[in-house]
DNA sequence: TGCAAATGTTAGTTGTATCTAACTTTATTT
DNA sequence: AAATAAAGTTAGATACAACTAACATTTGCA
């Protein structure tokens, strides 16, 4: 029995589940009514669910976990938990957004992965002091500290004499083409040897070689100082 | 205009921009190898996106990025790279697994929550000192605390006078509506008042109610104790 | 230069998950 | 008890993104 759900059927199973403990019965209206779709798409679900032997449903009638149903069930509500309280406690991420995240993410993300932040969850909560001191000062960061949207730094104003790695680059095609041939590639280290008087062209030593380069073109590559 | 992209779709976005950083040009087959998929499925994509102005490419020839395709993609792949770097610079999660989970999550979280990572990974690389404290003490934890996977505590193990939090139930539906009519639900909190000499039957307090529970019944219901 | 290999295109198929619309069964109301 | 409303079912349509297979173009080598 292939026990294996997509990403859809993960919804389905976990939201009986839920309703399930929360609600005498379950029924397709009131999955209708949580997943907002309609009856009909649930009544598909519901057919695959019942040919995995995790639910027992009848016609017209109520449906049913069976004992694994449940527990598959079970878990996904308490993977969609932890995301969830990650989100909310950790990155401080509003309720509504982090819901919706959750449920995203939820049916992607590596078992180990689970378990990381299943572990991170836990480290905070057995922390002495029940707020540790950093995500006290993580709170304040995200508060005041912002996260700088620094210009991105292109050739044409590094400085003569230094180096810089390459981080991307912007060209029309034949150009880049030859400067590809030089060895000017995402992540080379290359150095600004000279200027022209009024920055045009510029000349760069990249793998020994010297070439030249117009101003308006090194404008359309960035660089990250090392 | 609708720039708006599929998963999918921004997979293919994603990939052009970093073949182009890395290779002179970019190719349909270039895509099918990194992506793992026919050509022909690239073919398709490549169409979308053409008529989305975000790529050109003319029949037997190569890919390139316009503008907004240069800047969308290279936005894509920014964001790939922070939630990698958080997923293993922070949750410690092995580098395979980190990348694959990263690709697949990238495309539905909210721009609040990639927002969040990228302050906290800021606010760790801008500590005093280079590695935080805790962020040591976590690894540790990670390599010893055992993440207690402690036994689901149930209803008929609890002790007289004592009071719980209903986690979850999971009976039969004839009882569970009878137990859920007296408001036995998830998240209700509950007392055991009494226990018949072998632990069976036992009694409940709940909402002033009391009532009569076989043992075999009580440990169908996970509690939490508050 | 010419032919084979590599690359690219197109049409049509499959699988998944939604939908609408017509119909059936069950529940509720008067 | 009949009429109406609510809930559930079924068949067929649509959209997406992959696929296969047959065909077209380009490249590279003998």
């Amino acid at each position: 029995m292939d026990l294996t759900l997509t990403p859809s059927t993960e919804d389905y199973l976990k939201a009986i589940y839920e309703i399930s403990q929360e609600k005498r019965v379950v029924r397709i209206k009131d999955l209708a009514d949580k997943l907002k779709v309609k009856m009909s798409s649930v009544a598909n679900a519901v057919k695959q669910l019942a040919n995995k032997e995790l639910i027992v449903h009848e016609h017209y009638g109520y449906i049913e976990l069976t004992d694994k149903g449940f527990e598959v069930g079970k878990s996904l509500y308490e993977r969609h938990l932890v995301l969830y309280k990650f989100l909310t406690q950790i990155l401080q991420v509003e309720p509504g957004i982090a819901s919706k995240d959750a449920c995203s993410i939820e049916h992607y993300l590596h078992k180990e992965t689970v378990e990381r932040i299943v572990k991170l969850l836990d480290f905070i909560s057995t922390a002495p002091n029940s707020t540790p001191q950093w995500m006290i000062k993580f709170k304040k960061f995200l508060e005041t500290g912002v996260s700088e949207c620094r210009y991105a730094k292109t050739l044409d104003r590094l400085e003569v004499g230094t180096k810089a790695k390459i981080k991307s680059i912007r060209l029309e095609s034949t150009i880049k083409k030859r400067l590809m041939d030089m060895g000017v590639i995402k992540g080379e280290t290359i150095k600004l040897t000279k200027k022209a008087p009024l920055g045009d062209p510029i000349e760069i030593e990249v793998k020994g070689y010297k070439l030249s380069l117009r101003k308006k073109d090194a404008k359309q590559i960035e660089i990250e100082e090392v």
